[in-house]
DNA sequence: CTGAAAGCGCTAACAG
DNA sequence: CTGTTAGCGCTTTCAG
C-alpha cells in the first residue's frame, strides 16, 4: 500500500527513530513513532498529496493560497500532514523555485567579538535586523571571521542563501568584496567602502561632522591636538601589536575611508584656523580591545607631551583613554579636552564631548534599501544627519 | 548588438544596467557590460556546460571535486565561468540537492534590542557565531521578535533554510518552540526551556550557584534580602510596565526556568540558615530596559523597608540598582549589599559580588552540540561550570 | 577522466 | 476549485 523509499533501510531501535540523510540526522520524538504509522521516510508534498489522493497543487494552495480551495479540504490537508509528521513545504525546494531565499547576508570582517563590543556596531545591527524582521527576512551572519581562511571565507559568501548582502564597513581592497559582487546580488554597502559601482551606500559625512567638533576644539583655544583612530590600512606596518603613530605618508593613504576621513575633518578645522594640519599628532590602533584608547592615549603623549586635546574617532577609544588618563592623574577636561565620535549611551551618560551618529537607523535604512530598491534602479548614497553633542570633557587648555 | 532582457527596456543612463530578474534585481557593473557579450540571463552551470561543450558533471565537478578532471580543464571552465559572469554553483540549488543548508537558525524571542544591550546574551551570541564560523556554517538569526505576530513569526520560523536550531533561553510555553520541533530538525536549547524531548541542551546549574551566592550574603550576616528578576511568566498580570512585587503563588509557578530556579537558590539557603523562604521580597521586571534594576530597587525597598541585601538575577539589573542606590543616597555595601548573576565585564570592573558563568563557552558548546552531535543520537544536557565572584559590593548588614 | 540519466521538493502557468 | 505539465539549478550514481 505504502509505497516505500528504496534508499533507505526503516531503522527503528528505541526510543526514536534516525533516518539519515546528511550528516545530522533527524530526530524523530517517541510520540509519533507510536501514534502514527512511522514515515518511512521524511514526507514530503508529493507523499502528502498521494495520501490524500488529491493534486500536489493543491497541497501546495493549502499552505500558500488558503483561498484557492475550500476551507474542508484545506482543513483535512492540514490535519493529514500534523498526522504525518509533515513540517510543510520544504524551504530550501521553495526558494530554488521561487528564486528568493527568504534572508539578507552580513559582512562584517572584523572578529565579531570587536563588533560585538562596540555599542555603535551593534546599534547597526540591531537596526538591520529590526528592519528585516519588519518585512519577515532573516538575517544571515555569514561566516567571513578572521579565524578563517579568506578562501573558506569566500566559500561561505558564495555558500550564502540570501537575497542581497549588506557590507558593514569593510576596507577598500576589502578581500570578500568582489566575491560578493561576484553574486550579482543586490548589495548595500555602510559607511565603506565608497564607490563600489552598482550598490547604494548609507553613511554619514565623516568629515564635515569631525570638522564640526573640531571647530569647537579649536574654538575653546586647543593647538596641539592628538588623534586616535583606528587602524588606517588592512596591513600593520609598525612594530608591536600595540598603537603606533602613524606619519603623514599613511594618513593619506588609507584602506578604510571612514577614518581618513575623520581625520580629513580635524586637519580642514585646522587649517581654517591657521594651523598647520601636519602638527595634527595621529595614533592608530590595530586591535580592538577595551583598552585600545588608553594605549594610544600614552603613545600619543609620549609623541607629543604638549598635546591638550584627544580626539578620538570612537567613543570606545575615548573613553579607554579617560580611564586611562585618570590613573595617570590627568584632570579632565582641566588638564585635558577628550572627545569621542559615535554618541554611544556609554558615552552620553559619562558626559563625553562626541559627535552623535545614527547607528540603529543606519542599519534600518540598509535593510530598506535591501527590501525596497528605489524605483530608478540606481544605486543611492544616503547621508544620515549627525550632531556635535558638546560634554562635559571638553574645556579650555589649562 | 547588444541583447537586452525580454521582461524590461534596456535601461542604460548613466553608469549601469538593470537585469530584470526577480522583485529586488541584479546589478551588472558597468564592467561586464562593455567587456563580454551580456548573457541573456543568469549564467547556470547547464548554460556554462553548453558554452564549453562539456557535460554539467564536468562543470560541477570543478567547482566541488578539482580532482576529478584536469587542471587545465578547470582552469578553461573557471575562465569561461568568469567571462560569463557565472558565480558558482547556486547555494539553493546546491542545497536542495545535497539536503544541507549551510547554516544555523538562531530563535531568539526576546526584543532584539534587549538581546543586544545584555553583554551576556552578547556573549552567547558571540561564542554561538564563533564555533558557527569554526565549520563553516552561517548563522541565521530568524525574523520572531516581538514586533511581529506568532504566525508571522512561524511562518519565518518554518521557512528558514536551516540545518538545525539552537533556541535561546525561552520560555516553557514559547509559541515558537512547537514550530520549531515541527521541522524535525536538529535542535540545542540554551539554559530554558528544561526537557523538551529529543533535543539536547546547555545551562548551567542555576540553583546551586545562586544558593552559593546567598549563602555568602547570609554569613555576612544578612536577615532581610530583596530579590530582583526578570519577569516570571510570558504574561504580566500587574497594573503598570514597571516592576513590580511577585507574589509566593507566581514565585512557584513560573514559565521562566532559570529565574525562578535562581530564587529557589535563595530559598535554600534562606531555609539551610533556619530563615523564612517566604519572608523574600521578590520584585519582578517585565521590560529590559537600562532602568529597570533601579525601579525594582525602589518597589522592594518599598515594600520592605528593611531590606539590607539586594540580590538580583541579572548583573544589568544590579549595576542599574547600584546606581539607583547611588542617586538615593544608599551607600553600597556600607548601607545595602548588592549582587548579581552573570558575571559581564562592567560588573566585574565594578567590583560587583555577582556568580561568574561561562556565557561564550555556552554559546560555542550549543553550536557544536548542532554541528557534531553526540555519537549515541540522544541528547545530552550539558551543565557548565560558575563561580562565586565576591567583590566590593557585599559586606555585613548595617 | 567524462557523460547520461534521475531526481532533490516545490510552485506556476494553464486547462479543465 | 482542482489537476497536468514543466521546470527552478544542481549533484550523483553508474557506465563508458
Amino acid at each position: 500500500m505504502k509505497i516505500v523509499s528504496n534508499n533507505f533501510a526503516n531503522v527503528a531501535h528505541g526510543c526514536r527513530c534516525v533516518l539519515g540523510a546528511g550528516a545530522m540526522g533527524m530526530n524523530y520524538p517517541l510520540q509519533s513513532m507510536s501514534r502514527t504509522p512511522t514515515p518511512r521516510r521524511r514526507a514530503t508534498l508529493a507523499s502528502l498529496a498521494a495520501e490524500l489522493k488529491v493534486s500536489r497543487t493543491t497541497v501546495s494552495n493549502a499552505y500558500n493560497r488558503p483561498d484557492q480551495l475550500s476551507a474542508e479540504l484545506r482543513e483535512r490537508v492540514l490535519s493529514t500532514a500534523k498526522r504525518l509528521g509533515y513540517p510543510g513545504p520544504d524551504p530550501v525546494a521553495r526558494s530554488l523555485r521561487t528564486r528568493r531565499a527568504g534572508a539578507v547576508g552580513l559582512i562584517i570582517t572584523e572578529p565579531l567579538n570587536y563588533s560585538f563590543s562596540d555599542p555603535a556596531a551593534l546599534d547597526f545591527v540591531a537596526g538591520l535586523a529590526e528592519s528585516c524582521e519588519a518585512v519577515g527576512q532573516g538575517l544571515l551572519l555569514v561566516a567571513v571571521g578572521p579565524n578563517r581562511s579568506v578562501s573558506d571565507g569566500s566559500a561561505a559568501v558564495l555558500a550564502a542563501g540570501v537575497d542581497g548582502f549588506v557590507i558593514y564597513s569593510a576596507s577598500d581592497d576589502d578581500p570578500y568584496l568582489p566575491v560578493v559582487l561576484q553574486r550579482h546580488l543586490p548589495v548595500v554597502v555602510v559607511d565603506q567602502p565608497r564607490d563600489v559601482p552598482g550598490t547604494s551606500r548609507v553613511g554619514i559625512d565623516d568629515r564635515a561632522a569631525m570638522r564640526a567638533l573640531a571647530e569647537h576644539v579649536l574654538d575653546l583655544g586647543h593647538r596641539e591636538i592628538g588623534l586616535l583612530t583606528m587602524r588606517l590600512g588592512r596591513d600593520w606596518p609598525h612594530g608591536g601589536p600595540g598603537p603606533a603613530l602613524a606619519d603623514p605618508e599613511r594618513v593619506r593613504t588609507p584602506d578604510f575611508h571612514v577614518q581618513s576621513e575623520r581625520i580629513a575633518g580635524v586637519r580642514d578645522a585646522m587649517a581654517a584656523a591657521g594651523l598647520d594640519p601636519n602638527s595634527l599628532t595621529v595614533v592608530e590602533s590595530y586591535e580592538h580591545l577595551p583598552t585600545s584608547g588608553g594605549a594610544g592615549a600614552d603613545v600619543a603623549l609620549d609623541a607629543n607631551p604638549r598635546i591638550t586635546a584627544l580626539m578620538c574617532t570612537a567613543d570606545v577609544l575615548a573613553l579607554s583613554a579617560m580611564d586611562r588618563l585618570r590613573a595617570r592623574g590627568v584632570y579632565v577636561p582641566g588638564q585635558m579636552t577628550v572627545t569621542g565620535f559615535d554618541g554611544v549611551p556609554e558615552a552620553l551618560s559619562r558626559g563625553l564631548t562626541t559627535v552623535r551618529q545614527p547607528s540603529i537607523e543606519k542599519g534600518r535604512r540598509a535593510g530598506e534599501l535591501l527590501h525596497s530598491p528605489p524605483r530608478s534602479g540606481l544605486p543611492v548614497v544616503e547621508v544620515l544627519d549627525t550632531e556635535v553633542v558638546r560634554g562635559r570633557t571638553s574645556g579650555p587648555p589649562a
